[in-house]
DNA sequence: TTAGGGTTAG
């Protein structure tokens, strides 16, 4: 016996009609549409198919609509409810996913231009070079090579994966640009780190005549922020406010990033108070702004302000806030905020990289030790965080096995997990390895050494005493070494008074007429180890006149969970008498232990007992006598200094370490020093 | 009926 089907199921044109009406917003739903595939099944209109699935897509029921299609009779009129799938798909976050439609295509089907331009979006989505590529192949061949879209979108998986190279091939062979082909270019060459080729697209952009948007402004902002031309930036700014151009989020969040970044944190935090919306990231590009650029007090203030405004800190917000933990080695806070990423968040890499460099310069090499073996996926940020870890805090052994253990593991090293390993290896004096590392990163890895990594040599060798070595090295090199390469030899020279040569380096350094203070006082302590005051007066004079003042040395410590800083000589601390009183007691036993003050190490030229006081001033040895008149006997003291830590005061701590029996650690601005019972764990390589 | 935009770890 026949069924009886409603009338309306003959009616073919009328149905396809109401199923291209249908949308997520349309009173048409999943159980509607179910219904209907059963008739259309019943009745064998399986030709209705592929608009019931591009239905389906619509309104959100993916896998329906996949295997209604399947089940379609294959023909051309299928792919726009291909199409439909794809985008449904890619908008849905599965990139994956869209590409397993592209794949599933019957070999019948004709894609076109929007199957080809989504299948591309989504091989940028994935990051998928390989992938691309074969889709390339087959919209070239299916005649869309010269398609705006279809190219466009390429460009867009070329940028994304950094081959811009590609990128610019098939941009020149465009036969129409139009401004999205040309701002991805232009976004391109910003993600590439390529700033300044960013700008010339966009001149070239404006050359041609094509009109700007808001997204190629984004990118332009972004290049001005990369290359410092806050004037460049702030020129398109007026432009945006005197057009009356739309100022959305995303424009004023990266104008906020390019003024935080640069230091004009008055105009950032204008530009964001002034925003009408802002989201978790606009708060995190001033937040950052603020962290990286040793403003971490400022940031933390803005982290708090940022819970409590209602807005649930997300990843971006945390790392900001670990940094700025991190800077001023504020463990309590940084620990709260892991704990808190713990109960709340997902524990991924860029949160646990982050929560490791915290723990690892708040002096907790144990923690961030700790975080490393539980973590399980680890990238080469996270090996190169902990390779540093270890550095810093004078493990130079265990750096190398970290590098070995991670050359098992099949990641490739780069060009960071070579300078923090050259750099650990250089601070643990271990000279033979340094050099063997250093070639083979250059022969076996194919890395061409940075100036940070031929810093690091110079150091290695020259902290060692081997300075004429190091000199004779940057001889051999092609290129002539930079002010910090000289300055790390010079250092070596200071260090290890072979004043004769360090000398000649001076002069080369002053020849190319450093603004540097840091690079000045360094040059002027080596003439005052040479006892040349005459030369002395000639760079304090140039000093003077190079209008900033020398950063004058400060010391933190963090005692029950509040952080109290310490500049040398100053009075206005409560307990400054309490402290000079611990100083002269320790000094007092000090002395009874054979400790002798190293005068050498005040560059100025004043009487001996001038010195000897002057030295036992310094900020960190007033914040350790702080911390120990307020923390309970046997209490870890835990020191960050901004400058570095001078011979004497190294000395010093080495002696009060055994007085007091305590375990002290200072981080100064380049490494950890763990004193205790005595000794450093740097072995003296101070 | 398809392509381009902001922050965050070593």
């Amino acid at each position: 016996m026949r069924m009886q089907l409603p009338a309306f199921l003959a009616d073919h044109r009328r149905l396809r009609r109401v199923l291209s009406s249908s949308s997520s917003s349309s009173p048409t739903t999943v159980a509607a549409l179910t219904r209907l595939h059963a008739l259309l099944v019943v009745s064998s209109s399986q030709n209705l198919f592929p608009s019931l699935a591009a239905a389906y897509a619509r309104v959100g029921a993916l896998d329906a609509a996949e295997s209604t299609l399947a089940a379609s009779p294959s023909s051309r009129s299928c792919i726009p409810a291909w199409n439909a799938l794809l985008a449904a798909r890619s908008r849905a976050g599965s990139p994956g996913a869209a590409l397993r439609v592209f794949r599933a295509l019957p070999s019948s089907a004709r894609p076109d231009s929007t199957t080809f331009t989504l299948a591309l979006t989504a091989c940028a989505r994935l990051g998928d070079l390989d992938a691309a590529e074969a889709v390339r192949v087959r919209a070239f061949a299916a005649g869309y090579g010269r398609d705006v879209f279809v190219c466009s979108a390429l460009l867009h998986v070329y940028s994304r994966c950094g081959a811009m190279g590609d990128a610019i091939r098939v941009f020149d062979g465009m036969p129409r640009k139009d401004h999205v082909a040309w701002s991805t270019m232009v976004a391109g060459f910003v993600s590439a780190g390529r700033p300044v080729e960013a700008l010339g697209m966009y001149s070239r952009m404006r050359e041609h005549g094509v009109a700007e948007d808001e997204v190629v402004m984004v990118g332009v902002i972004q290049a001005c922020t990369l290359t410092g031309n806050t004037r460049m930036g702030a020129s398109v700014h007026g432009r945006f406010l005197r057009h009356g151009m739309r100022m959305d989020v995303v424009i004023a969040t990266s104008l906020v990033d390019m003024y935080a970044k640069n230091g004009h944190f008055d105009v950032a935090r204008q530009v964001f108070r002034m925003m009408p919306y802002r989201n978790a990231v606009s708060w995190n590009a001033l937040i950052s702004g603020f962290a990286q650029n040793g403003h971490a007090d400022e940031a933390l203030d803005l982290f708090r302000e940022m819970s409590t405004s209602g807005l649930q800190p997300d990843s971006g917000a945390l790392v900001s806030a670990l940094l700025a933990c991190a800077d001023v080695g504020f463990l309590k806070l940084g620990k709260s905020i892991h704990g808190f990423i713990l109960r709340r968040l997902e524990f991924q890499c860029i949160l646990g990289t982050a929560v490791l460099d915290m723990y690892s310069k708040c002096g907790s090499l144990e923690s961030a030790r700790k975080l490393f073996n539980k973590l399980s996926s680890r990238d080469l940020v996270l090996w190169n965080a902990m390779i540093a870890c270890c550095g810093t805090h004078g493990c130079g052994h265990d750096a190398l096995a970290l590098f070995q253990e991670l050359n098992e593991t099949g990641i490739k090293p780069d060009h960071a997990t070579f300078a923090s390993l050259l750099s650990a290896l250089s601070h643990s004096g271990l000279v033979e390895e340094g050099k063997f590392w250093f070639d083979r990163m250059i022969t076996e890895f194919g890395i061409e050494p940075t100036e940070k990594h031929c810093v690091c040599v110079v150091d290695l060798l020259a902290r060692s005493g081997l300075v004429e070595e190091a000199n004779e090295m940057l001889a051999s090199m092609h290129t002539e070494p930079t002010i910090p390469i000289w300055v790390a030899l010079l250092s070596g020279c200071l260090n290890n008074k072979k004043l004769e040569l360090g000398e000649t380096i001076a002069k080369k350094i002053l020849e190319s007429q450093p603004e540097d203070i840091g690079v000045l006082a360094l040059v002027s302590n080596l003439y005052a180890a040479a006892k040349k005051w005459d030369k002395v007066r000639e760079i304090r004079k140039l000093m003077k006149d190079s209008g900033s003042k020398k950063v004058p040395g400060y010391s933190l410590i963090e005692v029950h969970g509040t952080r109290h800083a310490f500049v040398m000589e100053d009075q206005s601390h409560p307990q400054h008498q309490e402290i000079l009183k611990m100083i002269s007691k320790l000094s007092f036993e000090m002395r009874k232990m054979g400790y002798v003050p190293r005068t050498e190490f005040v560059y100025h030229d004043l009487d001996e007992d001038v010195k000897e006081q002057l030295l036992s001033y310094h900020s960190e040895r007033l914040a350790i006598a702080f911390g120990l008149l307020n923390t309970s006997p046997g209490t870890r003291l835990v020191i960050i200094k901004n400058l570095r830590v001078c011979g004497d005061c190294h000395d010093a701590i080495k002696y009060i370490s055994k007085i007091v029996d305590r375990e002290i650690v200072v981080r100064d601005a380049k490494r950890f020093h763990h004193f205790k019972d005595g000794a450093c764990s740097c072995g003296d390589y101070w």
